[in-house]
DNA sequence: GCAAAAGTGTTAGAATTACACCCATGC
DNA sequence: GCATGGGTGTAATTCTAACACTTTTGC
């Protein structure tokens, strides 16, 4: 077996997800040259030699936000996108990572790169999107992805900074599944499951009213009864 | 950005699981050459120029059985593996593919090729296993996989005939999460939940006792509140 | 009849849901 | 005081878990 056969350019796309103003955002650059000039896209780079796919994944959060110190992430392999015909240059096989990130600011926009709405992005059909490629699919598997493990992991804290209140986090969780959640009803869950959270033992009272205790996120990895977006 | 650069060997690796004998067992073949001649490996094919990475795993998957006729069987993408130095020789992200398949039986074991228990597999430390490259760790990820979707989905009928009983069901939760389930629980929850099993109107008496209604697969793509494995 | 597996009923406990209600701060 | 959000109590309902019991076949 050759290893000189068969040979595909290899990137990492990246779907980075934040929340900004209430809603859900993914950080897209413009497009400069053909194909899809002027389309929006999912940040992407060719593997090189030395690193292996995270590392790449992580080299282009740190480029693609434009931030000088990475704010609290979490990172993870999406998916691997290989038809044959998704780049009309050649055969790329793309393997899409999923990053949430905290702390995003409008103050990083640029012409040509921005956190965009998700729901701009994916409500107009295939055919119609402003995204080019297939980024389009790509994403709606990120954010896919994102709403189910909200339900079974502590993730949302990834969208949250270092501490936070459990208002912050059922915000999180408001705007991923765009539904309304019972504060008192949350609250209690998300303190009574092991590994959820880590109280840090500080109060905080930016978000008014009475001051709220401050967790971090929790180590579990996964729980059990899940929380619940189905009604 | 000449797509000439940074090309890498795109490969599929097969995790193509089946129950046989009380057992989960995972196909492999016996690698001839080197490098780790003689280890088993998972299936694995490089990619052609027209094929996407579906059709690859399809196409990998009808000559690693070895059958004329593919059985029942289900195909998800499990998770792309790229670090620069899992194959000696040279740069190979492998797209690994996840199938369970129903009707294997020992008659399609050769020399090189067999269904090999995953526990079997599995039990040695990492550096001590029995399977080539990085495919103990493939393996892992994609039983790890199969077994959270037994909760949540349908997907335990793939391992099954066409047509099944709601024990020949649970008999795959048990060999998949290796406990012990409530008979007469399971088949309430089972029969009840929507979108889990499609009634035939027939019966068999195929595993002794009173005859057994049979069922196909259910349409859910997964449901809610779900199985549960643990205790 | 008897063994074996299918399937139903029942009950205690756990989890979810929908609220009423009190608490601690800023103004 | 009063508005605002934080947090606890509680009762109705639903879900789970354990197990007694009945049904329908083969032998």
């Amino acid at each position: 077996m050759p290893l000189d056969t068969a040979t595909a350019a290899v990137a990492v796309d990246l779907v980075a997800l934040t929340i900004l103003d209430d809603e859900l955002c993914v950080r897209v650059a413009k497009r400069q040259t053909p194909p899809f000039r002027d389309h929006w896209a999912l940040p992407s780079r060719l593997i090189s030699e030395e690193e292996d796919l995270f590392a790449t994944a992580e080299l282009e959060l740190a480029r693609a936000t434009g931030l000088a110190e990475l704010p609290v992430h979490h990172i993870e392999q999406l998916a691997a996108y290989g038809d044959p015909r998704r780049d009309p240059r050649g055969r790329v096989v793309s393997i899409a990572y999923l990053a949430l990130v905290a702390g995003a600011s409008t103050w990083t926009h640029t012409p040509s790169r921005r956190w965009a709405a998700v729901s701009d992005l994916l409500e107009q059909p295939a055919a119609a999107s402003p995204l080019a490629f297939d980024h389009r699919e790509i994403l709606a598997d990120g954010v896919a992805r994102t709403r189910a493990k909200l339900e079974y992991t502590p993730l949302a804290g990834a969208f949250c900074p270092e501490t936070f209140t459990v208002s912050e986090l059922r915000h999180v969780y408001e705007v991923v599944w765009g539904v309304h959640l019972d504060p008192r009803n949350f609250h209690r869950k998300a303190t009574s499951t092991p590994g959820f959270l880590a109280p840090t033992g500080s109060k905080t009272t930016r978000d008014g009213g009475r001051p709220a205790e401050l967790y971090r996120t929790g180590d579990a990895l996964t729980f059990h009864p899940p929380l619940t977006r189905h009604i």
